[in-house]
RNA sequence: GCCCCCAUCGACUAGCGGCCCAGGUCGCGGCCCUUUCAAGGCCGUAGCGCGGGUUCGAAUCCCGCUGGGGGCACCA
């Protein structure tokens, strides 16, 4: 037993020696799906650790200004979450010639042949294929099974031999892709299980080009909420847009980027889902990640997507950060959504709410009244209370400096002399200063506004709330 | 229909035959702290899908069932 522990984690670092390629393979159909930026970083923490080189590749069908644009979005993303790749990104389409020439290689040996203008691969129609997956150990499939899935469902008499290039000459993709990976010397396939009734297929075409097969790690499939396949659906990439339809879950890398979380934790959480550092740690920042990670531990059951934890995460890390840092980011953040806020007022504000939101997207509702005026932050009335604003007023007007400590000191007695809990004095001045019942620590907010406008705000609110209760005095 | 995979708290997981009347994290509930809201602290909640084996002993190994998922094209 001991011995066999011992075997396996040998195995795993003696293979790498021998200058591992992998390969991220995405379609270049719309946004970057979560789950194949799970894919994207396993493959490419798999390369660090293993000192080996991580290719993109991009499989296209076609070559429009569409691809190239998506093309681009998905190499963004990549970018922006720090997982970088080695060599140019190749596009499946530059190779066709490659891959019809090899196929018709085939047909000169007899492993192939054509069919009213296609080329068939001839499969074996008796044993099993076989190969030891890196997560999912020994997979084997009969070959009659392969073929007969080969096979039309309304055609049994089909031959159940693999279409590997099509009559209009275009390879399909279980040519293409497992040529490919022979001719970027790729040595491990790793991807999303729904690719492992494909390898068999995979396996046979890398048989009769007569190369080495690489080693496969089938990454279990990642679920939404409701334990189904996170589905394809339509993009958002901007706050506004995730905002007006905030039911549905994030898919895609831009949401989760649109609404403010960061690489580390996005990559933190993708990796636990399915892995473990065995140990009873969650947070782990990238170092210790690729110091940790291990593929052959990634366990094969699927996960769900848990977005309450990635919340939590992504407030872990935020708090975390350098006030600087935090700044900095909340600064890029909103000049990418598109805010034209002042840049000094948003760093001055920034510390204010570093210990209070989870996503850089909560600050615009947040802190938004730091960017309005008196007249534009909205009078909640039912949270207000005229008696409760009027003595918050009377306690701040004859104050000469208007400081935190000067503020605190005017304001902090007021629940015992109004004979309130503290909630309730403090909610209706929040609601009047931040127009909501919440907002960062008044004490530090107001002085930010200045006396003038704080005062504004009170005696505008104050009104509001007088005209309110006359109005329910009135429908009495 | 056929093929393949998976199965521990609501979620992510630890567990590799005795250390487990199952541990950690999120969530949820309560209490404390508190200028609102968060954050933080403390306490609690809740699980080995079912049935057969194997074994002195099973969450852990084997078989079956059930449940879930994935895939079955001249799609990728």
């Amino acid at each position: 037993m001991l011995c066999l522990l011992a075997a396996r984690h040998v195995s795993a670092r003696i293979l790498p020696s021998m200058a591992t390629r992998v390969r991220f393979a995405p379609s270049p159909t719309g946004f970057l799906h979560i789950g194949g930026v799970r894919t994207a970083l396993m493959n490419w923490l798999y390369a660090q650790q293993t000192g080996g080189a991580f290719l993109v590749r991009i499989e296209n069908t076609d070559t429009s200004r569409e691809v190239e644009a998506a093309a681009e979005r998905i190499f963004d993303d990549l970018r922006w979450l720090g997982l970088d790749w080695d060599e140019e990104p190749r596009f499946q389409l530059d190779r066709v010639d490659a891959h019809r020439e090899a196929a018709e290689r085939l047909v000169a040996e007899d492993k192939a042949y054509v069919d009213e203008g296609a080329i068939r691969l001839r499969m074996p129609g008796e044993g099993e294929t076989q190969w030891t997956d890196l997560v999912k150990g020994t997979l084997r499939f009969a070959n009659a099974d392969v073929k007969q899935a080969l096979r039309p469902r309304d055609d049994p008499s089909a031959p159940g031999d693999m279409v590997i290039v099509r009559a209009d000459g275009r390879p399909t993709y279980n040519f293409a892709s497992p040529h490919d990976d022979v001719l970027d010397g790729i040595t491990h396939v790793i991807r999303g299980d729904d690719h492992v009734s494909n390898t068999p297929k995979q396996l046979a075409v890398m048989r009769a080009l007569g190369a080495e097969p690489p080693q496969y790690a089938h990454l279990p499939m990642v679920f939404d909420d409701s334990g189904k396949k996170l589905s394809k659906r339509r993009g958002a990439a901007s706050l506004q847009e995730l905002e007006a339809r905030r039911n549905e879950p994030l898919v895609y890398l831009e949401e989760f980027r649109a609404v403010g979380y960061l690489q580390d934790a996005l990559i933190n959480h993708l990796v636990l889902l399915g892995w473990s550092p065995g140990a009873e740690e969650t947070i782990l920042p990238l170092d210790e990640i690729l110091a940790r990670f291990r593929l052959e531990d990634v366990n094969p059951s699927p996960a769900r997507f848990d977005y309450k934890r990635l919340d939590w995460m992504n407030g872990v890390y935020l708090r975390a950060l350098a006030p600087e840092e935090f700044a900095d980011r909340l600064v890029a953040y909103l000049r990418q959504e598109g805010y034209e806020w002042d840049e000094a007022r948003v760093r001055e504000t920034a510390p204010l709410v570093q210990e209070k939101i989870a996503r850089l997207g909560e600050y615009p509702a947040f802190a938004g009244f730091f960017f309005q005026s008196a007249e534009d932050v909205p009078a909640a009335a039912a949270e207000l209370d005229g008696s409760v604003i009027a003595a918050a007023i009377e306690a701040l007007e004859p104050l000469d400096e208007f400081s935190p400590e000067a503020i605190e000191g005017a304001l902090r007695p007021l629940p015992e002399r109004l004979r309130l809990k503290p909630r309730d004095v403090f909610r209706p001045l929040y609601t009047a200063v931040c127009g909501r019942p919440t907002g960062p620590s008044l004490f530090h907010s107001l002085p930010l506004l200045g006396k003038e406008e704080s005062l504004a705000r009170l005696t505008r609110a104050g009104e509001h709330a007088a005209t309110a209760s006359a109005d329910v005095r009135v429908q009495e």
